[in-house]
DNA sequence: AGGGCGTTATCGAAATTTGGCAAACATTAA
DNA sequence: TTAATGTTTGCCAAATTTCGATAACGCCCT
């Protein structure tokens, strides 16, 4: 066996009540969370981390809209408990589908409440310098674009099984050569019998890209208050096709993705040291209604925005309740009542 | 009147022969012109040039695919002679538009056979500075997104008339700061009254982005015969889809769009003077039959790949009918019979 | 000249988009 | 708190668009 790795694999397990935090949480990987679902968020990850190939599993008790980018010249696997919940991308996961993304390429994950994952990510270096991966290698190139792998159900729970076998911490250590082989050949197995998941409904580009340019939209533009209208032009489709876009590819309605986007810019503003108040996070996501801002926040999160403030504040409690030291609301358009909570 | 120009306008015609010459003859643009229609080209430009402020008449015999690009910080205003003929951005002109475009932003024209168009250039700068220009230079930059701006026929007319009458070359020189300041101003009351365009059908965006995909992939992949079963994959689009989505955007069905720019590449390719010979040309372009290759040419452009060659390699003459200084033929795939002439 | 192959044209069926209306929900004012 | 108003979402039928199979056509090879 050709093997690299030197020492023994490093394992830890992290709890998380932000869904940012665990964002955070993953050893090499670039992403950022959306908390979709209402209610306190709570998370774990099992990680096991060989240097150059990690396992974990991460568990995230609400729905979740995850941006994720992996580290480079590597290849992702996942394994998601909920299929029929899971989006990749836009399309929605199969019973006897894997996700497979490569590094460095971003990718767009939408979680179910209550959810698991099973994650290996692996160098390319390592996959290649495997004998038994010669043909397989540029079939991973050609995967670029198809997120999602078919596999037979028995392939697919054998190393589901696997995986979760050497995730267990009462593993003894001088097994852990044996398992990192193991899943390099398991993985190669995967491999050869992939067959891309090519199916997605006609509509999907067009929706997708609908989609894109409102997120494109919302990332450039100010976030005053948009209506719908608005969304129709920016997106290039009528109030209907957007609905259904929206639903299609996120699971969300365009009006929900909007508030939610803005309430989680808005909590990773409280997080930050630089913020001053919770007022100044608030208006400069758009929020011109304090007291409707908290409400919507707290339905959300689970906890009201001067408590993740104060979280993240500890020297100057004292202005927790009070905006006093700087009022830093903007001026307040007219329109006040645009982009507040609607629907379910 | 605000003025800045320094000397009197300077004024030139410019007859060419080949449409790539034409797309180099107007002075400060970047452009390239691919023809579509079949014959010899000729094309005359007859330009008045006021610095920072440009009118041109062009006139193209041919039917033309142009990708153009304006210089930086100005806007670019076209008044086509035929109309319901011509397409911008994919979009049919429609009897009462007149076309605009800011600088340093690609667009692409798709022109009939035995064409004129009025132009006008002018630097941001210039209608800013004027007079009368508060509220437009904001409708202005609004218009990024609607190169057709509608107006009355009336001040169309009119302004058509002022343009075509100012080019004429029997003017004398001490009119020509008038001639400035009447541009000027004319295009102030244009931008007064006009109203973008926005109608589109449904389908646009959609068929837009499949004919931008099979661009892409021209652009990045070599040009090996491709089908159209691969067409399809690379478009997202079924066959009938890709045909709908051709003929509604450029007008002309995907393998003779195919055809044509390999066509047109190879013609570029046989004017620089680094191509040793006509067969590298071709069998870069993915022709793999010289005759064939020959008579397709020579369909399109009225002339012999050979005397296009021998037009820009005048020292070397004597290797104009043998390649033997340097046989460049390249590997040829078993199925030679791919992508050659078809059709329409 | 005829067969093989691939593209284009035709047409009915299926999918998608659209626009109108009613219901649900939020905001403002009383 | 309730009513008035405005906005978004859900539902449905009509119009448009896309799809898939088949036939016709043009080009290439024998």
């Amino acid at each position: 066996m050709h093997r690299q790795e030197q020492h023994a694999p490093h394992r830890c397990t992290v709890i998380a009540n932000d869904a940012n935090d665990q964002a955070g949480n993953l050893t090499d990987w670039e992403q950022e969370y959306d908390q979709i679902g209402a209610g306190r968020f709570c998370g774990r990850i099992d990680e096991l981390n060989f240097g150059g190939l990690q396992l974990f599993n991460e568990h995230t008790g609400r729905s979740l809209l995850q941006r994720c980018k992996v580290w480079p010249d590597s290849f992702w696997f996942g394994f998601p408990s909920k299929r029929n919940e899971t989006r990749i991308n836009g399309q929605s996961v199969e019973s006897s589908d894997v996700l497979c993304r490569p590094g460095s390429t971003e990718f767009e994950l939408v979680t179910p409440e209550s959810f698991d994952m099973l994650s290996i990510v692996v160098s390319k270096a390592k996959l290649q310098s495997h004998k038994a991966s010669e043909d397989i290698d540029l079939k991973l190139l050609d995967a670029k674009n198809y997120p999602r792998l078919r596999l037979s159900l028995r392939t697919l729970q054998n190393f589901r099984y696997l995986l979760r076998r050497i995730l267990q911490p009462t593993i003894n250590k001088i097994d852990s050569d044996l398992h990192h082989d193991l899943l390099i050949m398991g993985l190669l197995e995967l491999l050869a019998e992939e067959i891309p998941n090519k199916k997605v409904a006609p509509s999907y580009q067009h929706r997708k890209a609908v989609v894109e340019r409102i997120k494109d939209y919302m990332a450039t533009e100010s976030i005053a208050p948009v209506t719908m209208t608005t969304l129709c032009e920016v997106g290039c489709a009528s109030r209907r096709t957007l609905q259904y876009s929206f639903e299609t590819i996120l699971g969300i309605s365009p009006m929900t993705f909007l508030r939610i986007s803005r309430l989680n810019r808005a909590k990773r503003m409280l997080c930050q040291p630089s913020t001053s108040s919770v007022s100044e996070a608030a208006s400069f996501n758009g929020f011109y209604h304090l007291s409707q801002f908290s409400s919507d926040y707290r339905q959300l999160f689970g906890e009201l925005p001067s408590e993740t403030f104060a979280k993240s504040h500890p020297a100057n409690n004292s202005q927790l309740h009070s905006n006093a030291l700087e009022p830093c609301v903007r001026t307040v358009p007219a329109f006040q009542h645009c982009l507040q909570r609607r629907g379910t």
